[in-house]
DNA sequence: ACAGTGGTTCCATAATATGGAACACTATAG
DNA sequence: CTATAGTGTTCCATATTATGGAACCACTGT
């Protein structure tokens, strides 16, 4: 490398070895590693061993490389979806009482957006069954919200119509999007189903980036638009002063 | 140091470092880790430097040390239920459809069960919402697994009585789940609900770890306890013939 | 038997990481 | 306002440490 010496070549080549194994979808052989970073084999060897001896990498049965136990629990106790169920649900909790409608929390994966906690209202109304079922983003509040902020992307093929109301032409989804992201928070009126409105939030990681939404829903009887946006407004806000608590803290694994 | 010389001081200690700071519950400082891992703090700067160009680790607004872009993105993709359910659903599909019954997926995290994927019955019974609801353990198949297998563990304080058939002293639920142990799979009748019938399977990871549970669930009317047996069966064997094809081949130990 | 893989170990070499010291900065205390 | 104790970064002479070529082992296919 003909970059200013920093005294850290050792590290920084492991380091790359490292994120070419947590990167690469097939796992790489020593001497393929050895190759695309131009490592000697012996060096690539020594390294991958440390990695190895710390956790850092494990050997499938081909002895190609993968992520260690320590990553792989690492990033079960990091990412699973329940940490994120843990640090809202409070505040699903708090909204739900107050408005005295349903919320939800949702998270979008696999091109899909998944419902992963709820707080029914006080009200009996609509407990259908959301595990397994998909739920198109451009017909729900949470949807909305995922979209307009990144965390999901526009499927591909037509817009489902679901009722009337239902946005179904691109460009329109789109305006619908940036008038999101301008107000904070996300609408649906009749988009869904019949008689049912929401109003939806986004949450945000330390970084900015949107991992999830949370909404409230209930009928149009009880909720009209002012009141949606009044809920808007609360979600943000609830949210908001949650994570400035929070800063570095995660549940113990 | 009085190892025995390998060349990979360098590594070891920020492979250390690293591990350190993802296994930390609280983001540690650069002095902390210098002291506890007895290494200079000029040398501590250095590494935390190269990690950090690397993206394996980042500071928080404190200057504390967290994981990087390139960890969260790793835990991210690798962890995501969505993983598993994306990995799982034709299992459930095909178990929905061979049965005739519901098929559900649970997984374990932060001491509570959740469902997060379905297949329904073609008959119409029992779609109740379980987004955010708890389900016990101790009384439903899935949770019996979960625990037979180490995926959780039970929960302290009484054992709640859901029906007159629940379990709910420790002694008979830990023969229970040895009980599970043996035959591999767990089966609960009129436990969690009168009328309401399950059996469940483990689903493992390639390390044996077992990380979440396949059922199918029906009424008592529909199923018998012979019924349960066979279907536990099967499905321990779909999701066996599944993680076959997955590994790609079946070497010699 | 041989050539072509993939991987490990050895060891002399010098390139590289090391760590003490000096420096910069921010609080909290006196 | 200076003192002090806490962060963290940079510098640089030093020798400890990582390096990589070569020899070597184990397989596999020809």
């Amino acid at each position: 490398m003909s970059e200013l010496v920093n005294g850290t070549q050792a590290i920084d080549r492991a380091s790359a070895l490292l994120i070419h194994i947590l990167e690469s979808s097939t796992a790489p052989l020593l001497s393929e590693l050895s190759r695309t970073h131009e490592i000697p084999k012996s060096t690539t060897s020594r390294m991958l061993g440390a990695l190895e001896r710390q956790g850092l990498v494990r050997r499938d049965r081909a002895g190609a490389f993968i992520a260690g136990d320590v990553l792989t629990q690492f990033a079960r106790s990091q990412n699973h979806d329940s940490v994120l169920v843990a640090r809202m649900h409070s505040v699903l909790e708090k909204l739900a009482l107050s408005t005295g409608e349903t919320s939800n929390l949702a998270v979008s994966s696999n091109g899909e957006m998944r419902l992963i906690d709820q707080v029914d209202s006080h009200y009996l109304l609509g407990a259908t069954n959301w595990v397994g079922k998909r739920i198109p983003y451009h017909a729900s509040a949470l949807g909305k919200i995922l979209l307009a902020y990144g965390a999901a992307i526009i499927p591909a093929g037509k817009l489902e119509r679901l009722t009337p109301k239902t946005i179904t032409s691109r460009p329109r989804l789109l305006i619908e999007l940036e008038n999101v992201r301008k107000k904070g928070f996300a609408i649906i009126i009749d988009e869904l189903e019949e008689g049912l409105v929401a109003v939806a939030a986004p949450i945000r990681e330390d970084d900015g980036r949107v991992v999830g939404a949370i909404s409230i829903s209930g009928p149009s009887a009880r909720l009209t638009l002012r009141d949606l946006g009044k809920i808007g407004e609360v979600i943000i806000h609830e949210i908001h002063s949650l994570q400035v608590n929070h800063e570095g803290k995660i549940g113990a694994a």
